[in-house]
DNA sequence: AGAATAGTGTCTCTCAGACATTATTTG
DNA sequence: CAAATAATGTCTGAGAGACACTATTCT
């Protein structure tokens, strides 16, 4: 067993103003990296990305997966996980949002990484509940097709939307509405125990 | 950055007497072990996994994915790859395959991580190429749907099975024929052009 | 009353699954 | 010619996508 030199790396990603965001450090001049923590031996790789945020978030609070690893020669080794939380305005001062169809100047192979993220949300977003964990705790149909439709770049038919999310038992109706500039929406919440897997068999789309 | 133990774990699968099997190494006295190897400074990870299994397989013959990395505290960190190669007599004296559905008493936790790499071996058999991956350059179409149903674990119908993997256009014919008790069969080899992205919009299925 | 947003149903087409018979070769 | 395996097509039901109007609230 070796001596190595290892970090953890987040992206986390979260929504506001529209579009979708990620959080960076400013690394140097005029450069931005995404947050990392050398590992310590004594604690979960889970923990040490939740270091790596400067300890803003609980564990509970946001959603957290882990991506790669990315290694090789003349490179630290980097577990790399992929985390959402939902729109927040807290963050330590040196940890800011930016749009990930406007990112600043990265450093190293950062972009990369997150591109891979961002297919990697794509993807989830079809097969899972990921999308849940951008939105507050409840929500309004409309308000889940926009996240749907930033992330995935598209616009979304409201009919076939609502028939699938609402088909897939995957929310329920709570008895709160929200008012706003026309008829007020029904809120809903999603549903903890849902069953979120994949039964479809696919031999090559 | 900090100094850290990390090491490199395969679980290599391969098919052999109408099962799959798995590549262990005999640890201690009666307990065996996913093969592994400790990471060096100046190579890739892949690198490092091939030396995990004794230096036995090329890149180019083996197909070679990153699973997942284990850690934690009271543990290394433990990168595993994901590994399948076509059925093969050779192997190093410390490298015996065994069926997965018959596995002897294994370290740690090795069995978890065997079970997680299965059900991702029987996960992307529906959506990628990995099955050809455990076949010879050029097979049957009989011998393809049975590696499906080996490694699913159910039988599949033969004219749908066919119809899919056609209609895929993911395999294209030969000019051979294999001979054997009954009819000739007609060998087929994988497209390595073929498109196998996956394309389907799936919202929870 | 008009502006704004919420909410709802049908038709069509494609794809997946169930299912049985004919064709070719060997001994 | 019998045994063994290869190869092939149709029907049916479920789900995905296209598509437009009514309902409720606020000002």
């Amino acid at each position: 067993m070796s001596e190595h030199l290892l970090e953890v790396r987040v992206v986390l990603f979260s929504l506001s103003e529209a579009a979708l965001q990620v959080f960076l450090i400013r690394q140097g001049e005029n450069a931005w990296a995404l947050p990392s923590c050398p590992a310590r031996e004594n604690e979960s790789l889970e923990e040490t990305a939740l270091r790596a945020l400067y300890g803003e978030f609980e564990r509970n609070e946001i959603y957290l997966e882990q991506l790669y690893t990315y290694g090789g020669p003349a490179r630290a080794v980097s577990v790399v996980y992929f985390a959402l939380v939902p729109h927040n305005e807290r963050r330590a001062a040196e940890l800011c949002q930016h749009r990930v169809d406007r990112l600043p100047a990265l450093t190293g192979d950062h972009a990369e990484i997150i591109a891979y993220a961002l297919r990697r949300l794509r993807y989830k977003l079809e097969y899972s509940a990921a999308g849940f964990e951008l939105l507050p705790q409840e929500f309004t149909l409309t308000e889940l097709q926009r996240t749907y439709e930033i992330i995935l770049g598209e616009t979304l038919d409201k009919r076939n939307f609502r028939r699938r999310i609402l088909d897939a038992k995957i929310i329920e109706e709570t008895q709160h509405l929200r008012g706003g500039e026309g008829r007020p929406a029904r809120l809903y919440r999603y549903r903890p125990d849902a069953v979120a897997e994949v039964k479809t068999r696919r031999l090559f789309p």
